[in-house]
DNA sequence: CCCCTTTTCGTACGACGTACTGAAATGAGC
DNA sequence: GCTCATTTCAGTACGTCGTACGAAAAGGGG
């Protein structure tokens, strides 16, 4: 089989552990109907470690612990799911067919603002995803739908297609950025067992006992003004601010076109 | 002991395994005088552990694969480093001590062009960066060398602290997620064992046996006009316009003042 | 010399992912 | 209903990991 592209056929390779995992998350095999009878569905095996790792991240997400919550042998699980890594790819797909995304025919910066807010939401509700989006997303349904509707929210805004996977990589950089940041806050805090203040009071004993404001003058003085203190909130802000700026790109692009 | 905040003093609260992660990072102990020579020097662990780390990643960093790269047993670690996570955030303040960060007084776009390009490359250099830093950075000496000189760029250029704070974040969201990206390139292409023009052909048997034209009829359009392609070497045209939005930010700051 | 401090490192424990194997359960063909 | 191929279930086991423990080795100060 060839496929053709701008400069010329290619044959098309097929490796086997990615046609497995590709396999899997399109076109999963449906549960057999000779033999025994299966005591769960693979949804099942999914929602609970999805339930794990809300609870206690990726590390808490061990297959013995799965097949313990769903009382279970752990060599069980390998009936549903051919491994670990391939689990994990599930449940992504899973917690991405949660998201709420724009619809065709909306303007774009409503639709691109939405888009920025469930995953912003997301990935508080499933902090997990951070630790495995380590390099890329998988190529998983749901996570494709995700793409499609942001690549669609400004396709016919203006920009040319460059621009428009630039700027939707833009947002995603922002997104997950901001989220790594809170979510970093929340693990700390809960990690100390302290509330709010007492953690704030926790960290200041760094400053105490080791920070040097001679040798930076400028955090001091950004500490001082209080600039460091609750940098979650502003989310809904440093959005409005980067789509002004993307807007900046739209509005020169149409004017050019 | 208290420390004076706006909102009044409060009591200084050290927990033990953050004191002493700390203490390793800004007043490490010096080699004892008393008792047998150690053969090795805690510079001679974190520089193999980077080694080990740039060849495999963090997943090739154990404790026993350091151990036997310097010919040592794998316990004789302990005695210069407490353990795995302690060993890593000496091995983050390593090498972000090679960067070589803008010195003050200089204008604020090509200073903070060069922060953003010294990350840039640190990344590509050692990946296992981006592995770590999944939710924060260490608060390790050059970490806080290279956030310094980063605020530093722009304290002065017209911007409130709080502004400095948000634009720095962004600089640092669109410089991970673009080592990211490419990252992610590299190491499929080299798992695949193949070159870049086979790469691109393997990955598009995903496109031949399961992408769905009409559930994703943006993503066809772009990928058809050829702007998925090579999406490395966009990096400083992206820099150059993200520096733009922030230079209106900048502008309209210093017109405010 | 001896003693005390420090380093070295073998052994071991409990976790992990998962290969292998055999037992148990079930539908299909007779 | 019996047989048999098929599928699920799960115990055992292997090699990996971080690291606690403790004994041995090595060196400095008296």
């Amino acid at each position: 089989m060839t496929i053709d592209k701008q400069d010329g056929p290619y044959e098309v390779v097929r490796s086997p552990e990615v046609t497995r995992r590709l396999t899997l998350l399109w076109d999963p095999p449906e549960p057999k109907t000779r033999g025994r009878r299966a005591t769960l569905t693979r949804e099942d095996v999914v929602a609970a470690a999805v339930a794990l790792a809300d609870e206690g991240g990726l590390d808490a997400l061990s297959m013995r612990r799965v097949a313990s919550a769903l009382n279970v042998g752990a060599m069980s699980l390998y009936t549903y799911v051919p491994g670990r890594t391939e689990l994990i790819d599930l449940m992504i797909d899973r917690v991405y067919a949660e998201m709420d995304l724009p619809r065709a025919g909306t303007q774009w910066r409503p639709a691109l603002a939405q888009y920025a807010r469930e995953h912003w939401t997301l990935y508080q509700r499933h902090p997990w995803i951070l630790q495995t989006n380590m390099w890329r997303a998988p190529l998983a349904p749901h996570v494709l739908d995700a793409q499609e509707a942001g690549l669609r929210t400004l396709i016919d805004a203006g920009p040319t297609e460059r621009q428009v996977v630039e700027i939707l990589g833009v947002v995603d950089n922002f997104v997950q950025g901001q989220a790594r940041t809170v979510i970093a806050e929340d693990r700390e805090k809960e990690s100390t067992g302290l509330d709010s203040d007492a953690y704030w009071t926790s960290m200041s004993s760094f400053w105490v006992d080791f920070f040097d404001v001679e040798r930076f003058p400028t955090m001091t003085r950004i500490w001082n003004a209080g600039a460091f203190d609750e940098p979650q909130g502003t989310f809904e802000s440093s959005l409005e601010r980067l789509l002004d700026s993307i807007e900046l790109t739209v509005e020169r692009a149409r004017a050019g076109s």
